[in-house]
DNA sequence: TAAATTTGACCCCA
DNA sequence: TGGGGTCAAATTTA
């Protein structure tokens, strides 16, 4: 609220200087560009949530912003405290598992972004440490995605990844950063949306528990299989991201309401889906996909809401 | 010298 | 009250 109210009062001012002095409308349309930007990553990342004791211990309880702020003043940090609060896996939230390159196992494969880390710790019951960061743009422009990472204790080659927030920075990865700007290529968005369509997922028996191996029973298929080059470039076209991705599900059933399995097939397709996406995203040598053999390796179902999927490209 | 990382301390939820 | 997440000063790196 104290940031909105902050926009409007430079809205405001920017109304009564439009006219005249160019550099100062200039200045406070990028006020209020880096404002409503930090504005959304705080209600993204839920940073709005903070207790009201975490506040008053902040001394943050009162208005932050200027009483008569100055469109030249700068944009006040001090509100914007961080939350403490334990991060539990949220709906948005992303993790996957991803090797060293070269299987090295030194560290993960870089993921496109520019993080920062911030911290790490030894976790109860975990061999390795936890490691913590955020985007490098978080002070600059307010972007809220952080995420964890941490090597799996079973496999020192590979490493649990898991993101929070959406990036607000406006960065993108590498590979669509070093081409041009979009033009979609029509072949690859339909050899995804064929490979989304025909994705089926049989659940029958499958109920919440403890990790459950299904790779022998497969309840993943595609049908029928698919034939061809698959990069970051052919998927999504030049310059797109992740975000931008041409895949779209259709429910597996229609309505709003839906039993808790077919919520289930609808959420473990769309996991395995985005699982996939970001695998064909990463800023690594084109994946060659002849004969296309996807299985599930494990399914975790830790309610009914939250899944824990491994796939495996063969 | 600025930026990034390390690390002990602190906060606060489960 | 323990432990996960974050802060921030100290240290390292480029």
């Amino acid at each position: 609220m104290t940031e909105l109210s902050y926009v409007k009062e430079l809205v405001k001012q920017l109304d009564v200087h439009l006219g005249g002095c160019p550099d100062l409308c200039k200045d406070l349309a990028a006020q209020i560009s880096t404002v409503t930007e930090k504005s959304i990553g705080m209600i993204r990342s839920r940073h709005f949530d903070v207790r009201k004791r975490s506040a008053a211990s902040a001394g943050i309880d009162s208005p932050a912003f200027p009483s008569t702020p100055s469109p030249l003043g700068g944009v006040s940090n001090m509100h914007f405290k961080a939350n403490k609060k334990r991060k539990m896996m949220e709906k948005g939230d992303r993790r996957v598992r991803v090797s060293s390159p070269g299987g090295g196992g030194g560290a993960p494969e870089d993921d496109g972004y520019s993080w920062r880390k911030y911290g790490q710790k030894e976790i109860l019951g975990s061999q390795n440490r936890r490691a913590y960061y955020r985007c490098t743009h978080q002070k600059t422009q307010g972007c809220a995605a952080t995420k964890q990472v941490q090597r799996a204790d079973e496999d020192p080659t590979l490493f649990d990844v898991t993101y929070h927030g959406t990036h607000t920075c406006g960065q993108q990865t590498p590979a669509a950063a070093n081409v041009q700007p979009a033009t979609p290529n029509p072949d690859a968005s339909s050899l995804l949306q064929s490979l989304s369509s025909s994705l089926t997922v049989d659940t029958e028996g499958l109920t919440p528990g403890p990790r459950q191996d299904w790779s022998r029973t497969t309840p993943f298929s595609f049908s029928p299989a698919v034939s061809g080059l698959l990069t970051p470039e052919n998927c999504f076209g030049q310059g797109a991201s992740i975000s931008s991705s041409p895949l779209e599900l259709s429910p597996a059933t229609s309505g709003s309401s839906y039993s808790p399995m077919n919520r289930f097939e609808e959420e473990a397709q769309s996991e395995l889906v985005s699982a996939l996406v970001a695998a064909m995203s990463m800023p690594q040598p084109a994946m060659e996909v002849e004969d296309a053999n996807f299985s599930l390796d494990e399914l975790e179902l830790f309610d009914d809401s939250i899944f824990d999927v491994s796939i495996f490209l063969a």
